[in-house]
DNA sequence: GATGAATGAGTGTTCATTCAT
DNA sequence: GATGAATGAACACTCATTCAT
């Protein structure tokens, strides 16, 4: 996916190219600081050492900067998460390897991302977001080898992720806990019908 | 609690009161229709069919329509979600019932409740506003009957809300169907460690 | 003059007199405190402890309020500097007595005042307006014995009045001094003519 | 100093200094036609046939019009004394000369420079502006050759200040006669022991 | 292509005034 | 006569967007 999502014209040019990453770190940043109250053209504009007028050459309008700010930070997401996965690490379990991944890669900049994510999820068809936000497309099998229903591989991942959400959204101070992942992951393997430790 | 966390003047007259009303009715109803962006004073007071003046004799300034808003829905559904539970119904077992409540509870005028909450939370402490939107008080114990940690009790209403609140945005097509209710039961009770019937 | 310059029904019952006094006390108390800018009818009427409702019967509209404030207040002004200058004092001279009843009884409520006279100012003609700020009718005769002339008068009145107002404008430390009146008097003495001590 | 206390931005382009200038005399007219109550920032910018972005783009607030515009005012009538000082007219006194072009200056365009003025000294603190009101800064002496005290240069100033300013604000028909400077002169004189001719 | 001055519709909010109760 | 709820015109100010330079 381009990082915007419609140009007015695609830019080639690499200087373009600097313009739009500053502009979508400048919106990254005023969002983080002043919130989507603050976020508005000619600040992000400022903040990107880049004129009004440029800033209207790479983005259509408004809500296209937050369109590909929301589309540049779920990317990153989703390559933090993965290069976690793909580290060749034997020690840690995959399920658990996923769920450090999310929680640490949701931990940083969340404010940002959240707002982008939302002021997304406030304009758009829900449905069809929702597929954006799935990272991990492996299959997932319970204890007995059987494949999950839509309905419970539904239910697995929003549960988890909910539970991560909230945590961040509420500032718990056991998110970088090892006792918070610990639940986490028990969580998904209880369901999942594997045995799990008994609580701490 | 007051449906007006602070009022310029308490109102006493039913005129009054009935104001309070409309205003927080029609200020539903726009944001149902036309999301956030659309919510504006002049456009609540229109539809409440009062006058701007009136609106802010009530409401000190445009987030306190929110915020008594997001109160008010959080007491409906609380009332709600109460009431279900209430109902003598040997045939349902707890959790269900409040698993079911929750659901049905959620699914009418989601948006506007979606909405104010989400403004709520934008503005506010999410740590303190957090105690506001657990509904059941209930100690909730393990298969072997120990009271969950702080962390434990934390993921198991997380999850589940997060999955159900994942649900009603999404808007998926199994929101009130029988095997979505079945699946958040299920989840809940094999986190606890009671003895699940496998998955359908 | 009537305090209030045109009232709606003129006011004959005593506890009619009674709340038209309210207001008044009340907006100047409003105005001293709040300046201009926080001198609206509802907060007059509230501190009054009357409702605007009320407030109406007796006055018909913001700016008859602050006319009927700017004359009760000057008339005040005028009664306190009579009291003054009928004290028997053989030990003051009756220029002396004059500026400082001026200089004492401008010190007191000076900001409800000077809004009032000069909100009066701002609506009204100037020239009409003049009139009602001369306290001392007696004619002023020079060293020679001689009747001032128009202009002559003019020049003495408003520099003493000039000099006067702007100490208080300005809060100068030494409003009260007795430096402060002995230039004063001096002023009018050496401009009629008069033989002067010596500047101290 | 520049006209614009404080711009959001300083202009550097000649169409916004205009932009300034076209607001800054807008706002005089507007005064000097409504007076403060038909001063609002809409009427400004209409009448300096400038949008009301535009407006705000120079002027942060209201009130910073009002500011700019004092202090243009005052600027330009502190070079109007100058230039009436500076002429090499060996027949005029030089108090005489300063006395005529105060009461010159003053004269035009009364109402607008007393309306700012008084706009800023309802805001301000007195004590810090009244410096900005001085002009001439020559140190005066009496006729024996004494430099003035602290309270008698006040005294002499606000005077002589004083009464000229009533006699514009009254809009006395003698303003620019020949015999009310003459008083103001012998005001000036008799105070600073000068012998003075005998009144006309 | 870049700039940033200009635009003006839109919005939150105030408050003098009216009038049903 | 008193009350105070309601009204709505008016106004300060913002900001997405355009376009002349």
């Amino acid at each position: 996916m381009s990082p915007v999502e419609k140009t007015r014209k695609t830019p080639r040019q690499p200087r373009a190219q600097a313009s739009v990453d500053f502009v979508l770190e400048a919106a990254a940043q005023v969002l983080e600081a002043t919130g989507e109250a603050g976020f508005n053209t000619n600040a992000v504009a400022a903040r990107a050492g880049v004129s009004i007028g440029t800033l209207y050459r790479y983005f259509p309008d408004k809500s296209a900067i937050l369109r590909a700010l929301a589309a540049r930070e779920t990317e990153a997401h989703r390559l933090a998460v993965m290069a976690i996965l793909n580290e060749d690490n034997p020690d840690v379990a995959p399920d658990r390897a996923m769920i450090r991944a999310f929680v640490r890669a949701f931990a940083g900049r969340s404010r940002a991302r959240r707002i982008a994510v939302s002021a997304l999820l406030a304009e758009a068809d829900h449905a069809e977001l929702a597929a954006r936000f799935e990272i991990d497309g492996r299959e997932v099998r319970d204890a007995r080898g059987r494949p999950l229903s839509r309905v419970q591989a539904f239910v697995l991942r929003r549960a988890i992720h909910g539970a991560m959400r909230a945590a961040v959204l509420e500032g718990v101070d056991f998110l970088l806990s090892r006792a918070f992942e610990d639940e986490l992951v028990r969580l998904g393997r209880a369901y999942l019908g594997y045995p799990v430790p008994r609580a701490a």
